[in-house]
DNA sequence: TGGCATT
């Protein structure tokens, strides 16, 4: 009954919305704009969380008390979604951020309200977050977009309270950015609108618009980046593991090829034996530093220069090999260990389908100089796995010619 | 026929 909204509200003019939703949560479509019959409300507006209200009180009931304070946006009592019951408390937004900031420090604990044994409580509703929720990671940016060109994407969505393009030490941006808007709810706006929603010049895909990870999610993710670090350089036992046979049919194949290569008086046993040299060789320089990376991976140590070849990608041109048909199970460490035996591997990438996580079945391998990389075609380049037979051929420059 | 990233 008093609940009827609208009921005795002024008859013209915007007046503040007063809802009797079940609204329990934060996400709300505030972000947008509401149209000319109710008021505006500023980007960097608080939504606050009001609790110990008496059961009696309804919107107008409560909203003198808080309309000194400055112009109300929406004032929600919270009501049990069963049963309509009122909850005792209440989500109130103003127009103005600062008209939040000034209730609170009035109110908050600061008096009591009839019939209720605890004082008031006025603060940033917990949907405001501590900022994570408002903060967003864009991904698939073009090289050459700078802040600007970012804040210019994400201006129409509210008030960004930052913006940073993150960038290698050399200045060149990483294609990744973030962005932290006042509310979020423009935050959510901008997600909605953004999220893949246009491919950027120069990117490989479509631009992404996410939460950024939670402090937590981040160590996670280093953590999870050295794991997989280190399996990549630490070559697996041969004979076993779940590329074992790979492996093993590989090794085999390259000691036949080596064994001709080298002419008579190296015969395929000694060819193997200097792989496995080169390997053992690689296995001295990673092992020792395992315990130390377990013990303390936030210190700057040998491992990290041990990784540092990992980080920049590209060898010059004639080092970069392209490798099709691939075994669908391989991943990145089996294709670093599938070339490893014919030099100091810089890179190796298989791709990935976004959508499926399953491998497409190509990828590259980036040496140190071109004479792996000749010796890495002539020795795997028609290998046959399976069904299929590698292609290992020098990666196509960028600005090459495409046949059809 | 790449470099899909997390201050």
């Amino acid at each position: 009954m008093a609940a009827a909204p609208g009921g005795s509200a002024p008859p013209a003019g915007p007046g503040p919305r007063l809802g009797f939703s079940t609204a329990d949560s934060g996400v709300g479509m505030s972000g947008l704009n509401p149209g000319p019959a109710v008021p505006m409300k500023d980007h960097d507006a608080i939504k606050l969380f009001v609790g110990q209200i008496p059961r009696g009180l309804d919107e107008q009931d409560l909203k003198p008390l808080f309309e000194e304070f400055g112009r109300i946006y929406e004032l929600t009592v919270l009501k049990d979604r069963l049963t309509g019951l009122h909850k005792g408390c209440a989500f109130l937004t103003y127009c103005a951020r600062d008209s939040a900031l000034k209730a609170q420090s009035a109110l908050h604990e600061q008096k009591t309200l009839p019939g209720m044994n605890r004082p008031i409580q006025v603060k940033p509703a917990a949907s405001e977050g501590r900022g994570e929720d408002r903060k967003l990671f864009v991904g698939m940016l073009g090289k050459q977009q700078g802040e600007e060109d970012v804040r210019r994407l994400f201006q129409p969505f509210g008030h960004i309270e930052e913006c940073t393009v993150l960038r290698s030490p050399d200045g060149t941006s990483k294609g990744c950015a973030f962005v932290k808007f006042g509310s979020q709810g423009e935050a959510q706006a901008a997600i909605q609108s953004l999220h893949g929603s246009r491919t950027m010049a120069g990117a490989s895909s479509s631009l992404v618009v996410k939460l950024a990870d939670t402090d937590r999610e981040r160590a996670l993710r280093r953590m999870q980046q050295m794991a997989g670090q280190l399996s990549a350089l630490q070559p697996a036992p041969l004979p076993l593991g779940a590329c074992g046979a790979y492996t093993t049919a590989i090794l085999q194949h390259q000691a036949a090829l080596l064994a001709a290569a080298q002419g008579p008086g190296l015969g395929p046993v000694a060819a193997v034996a200097a792989q496995m040299q080169h390997v053992a060789a690689f296995s001295l320089v990673a092992a020792p530093l395992l315990p130390a990376a377990a013990q303390s991976p936030g210190v700057a140590d040998p491992l990290q220069q041990a990784y540092a070849g990992m980080h920049h990608y590209a060898g010059p041109e004639g080092c970069n090999l392209f490798i099709y048909h691939l075994p669908q199970e391989f991943g990145d460490a089996e294709l670093i260990q599938t070339f490893l035996p014919f030099g100091a591997v810089v890179s190796a990438k298989v791709f990935v389908d976004r959508a499926t996580n399953q491998s497409k079945c190509f990828g590259f391998v980036s040496f140190d100089n071109p004479t792996s990389a000749q010796t890495a075609i002539q020795a795997m380049n028609g290998f046959q796995i399976g069904m299929k037979r590698l292609k290992v051929q020098l990666k196509r420059p960028k600005d090459a010619n495409r046949p059809y």
